[in-house]
DNA sequence: TCCTCAATAGGAACAACGCTCCGCTTCTCG
DNA sequence: CGAGAAGCGGAGCGTTGTTCCTATTGAGGA
C-alpha cells in the first residue's frame, strides 16, 4: 500500500502556486495526521495533530477546513487503488459474482483497517460531503463494473443499486471494532449472498406512515 | 405503544425505598429526556433534559450515570415489545421465514424512529453495556426462537447467529438518516435473503493479514 | 408537633474539544 | 533591499460532559 505519509501531500504541484512555508505545513500536518490518526483513530483531537506537525491551530484549520478534508487527503490514494482493483479482479476471479465478493471484502479490509473511519465515512453532518462524496464518485463506478458483470452471468439477481450495497457495507464496517464475537466479513458475506436471490416484496410488512410508496 | 413518559419509571415501586422527592424526580427527568429526545435526538446535550425537567444537573448525574441509561430507562418497554412479538408473529405469518423476515422489519422500524439511537445502541465507549446489554438480553433469545423456527422448516440455511444478524440490522439502521437514495429495509431485506443461502467459503479472499490491499 | 440528620438537590466549576479571529512573521517579487 | 501580501500561531470563545461541595428537605423518632 503506497504510503500516504512519504508521498503524501495529494496536491498536485501545478495547481499549488503557495508559498514554499505552505507547503511545507500542508505536508506536515498530513503526516501528523498519518501518525496521530493511526494511534488514537481519526476522531483524535484537532489539537493533537496541530501539535504534531509543530504547526498552530489556524494553519491547521486553514489548509483543511474539516476534520474530513484531512481524512480524504491521508486516503485518497487508497481508495483510488481500491477502485482500479475491480478490474484486476474482474480478470482474476473464476467468475464475476466471485470477483464482486471478493471486491468488496477488500472494501471492508481497507474500512477496517481505520478504525473510526466509520464515523467520517458515514459523515455525522458537515464533514459529510467531502468523504462520502469521494467514496461514491470513485468506488460506486467501480462497484457497478462488477454488478454489470454478474449480472449479466447470472449470478446477480436482486434488484439492488451498487449505491446501496456499497453504503450497506460502509454502515457495517463502520462500527465493528474489537468484539470477538462478530466478524463482519461474514455478515457481509451474507449480504452480498443475498444478491443471488429476487428481493421479495418491496415493502414487506408496510406498515404505510404518511411516505408514499416509491 | 405504550408510552414511555406517562407509564413511566421503569421502577419498580416494590425496591424503591427512596425518597418521595427522589422518584418525583426521576420520573420528571424521563419526561423531559423523552421530549428531549424526540425533538433533538438521544444525543443531545444533557443540560438541556436537566433544564427540562427542572432539576440540577447533579440530580440527572446521580439519577442516570450515564446516557445509555437514561435510553435504556426510557426503552425498556418497547424493547420488551419487540421481543414478545416474535412469538405472535410466528403464529400468524405463512412461514417462520417470512415472520422472521416481518419481526426484523419491526425491529428496524423500532430502531429508526429515534434518531441517532444507533450510536448509543452500538455504543460508541462506555455507555456500552447498559442498552446493549439490554437488546442482547431481550432481543437475542427472541430471534434464536424465530431462527430455530425457519431453520426447522428448512427455509433458514446460513449458518448465522441470531446476534450477527441482530447486530449487523442495528449497525445497518444505526446511521440510516434522510437519504432519499437508501432505503435501509431494502438492504435488511437483502441481508435475511442471504440467509437462505449457505455461507460461502468462511474465508473468501483473506490470505495476507499484513497488506490489505494487492 | 417539632427536631434531627442522612439522603437529595442544585449548580458552580473544571476539563476537553471544535472553531474563529487577529496581530505578528516570513516569503516573494520587483 | 524593501514593501505588500500570504501565511502563521495561539489566545480565546462557546459548547458539552462530568465532578464536587454546600444548602435543602423529607421522614421517622421524641
Amino acid at each position: 500500500m503506497t504510503d500516504p505519509l512519504t508521498d503524501s501531500a495529494g496536491v498536485p504541484p501545478s495547481d499549488t502556486p503557495k508559498r514554499s512555508d505552505a507547503r511545507r505545513n500542508q505536508a506536515a500536518i498530513l503526516a501528523a495526521a498519518g501518525r496521530v490518526f493511526a494511534r488514537s483513530g481519526v476522531n483524535a483531537p484537532v489539537r493533537e495533530v496541530a501539535a504534531e506537525a509543530g504547526v498552530g491551530m489556524g494553519t491547521l484549520y486553514r489548509h483543511f477546513p474539516t476534520r474530513a478534508d484531512l481524512v480524504v487527503a491521508l486516503y485518497r490514494h487508497q481508495v483510488e487503488e481500491c477502485a482500479e482493483a475491480a478490474l484486476a479482479l474482474l480478470e482474476q476471479a473464476e467468475s464475476p459474482f466471485a470477483a464482486l465478493l471478493a471486491w468488496v471484502h477488500q472494501f471492508v479490509d481497507f474500512l477496517g483497517t481505520k478504525h473510526g473511519l466509520g464515523a467520517v465515512w458515514q459523515g455525522d453532518d458537515a464533514g459529510f460531503s467531502a468523504l462520502h462524496q469521494l467514496f461514491l464518485d470513485r468506488l460506486v463506478p467501480a462497484l457497478a463494473e462488477l454488478f454489470a458483470a454478474a449480472r449479466a452471468s447470472g449470478e446477480l439477481v436482486a434488484d439492488v443499486r451498487p449505491y446501496e450495497l456499497l453504503r450497506a457495507v460502509g454502515d457495517l464496517v463502520a462500527w465493528a471494532p474489537d468484539d470477538p464475537d462478530y466478524d463482519v466479513r461474514r455478515t457481509v458475506t451474507l449480504l452480498v449472498t443475498g444478491l443471488r436471490h429476487e428481493l421479495p416484496t418491496p415493502r414487506p410488512p408496510a406498515p404505510d406512515p404518511t411516505s408514499p410508496p416509491r
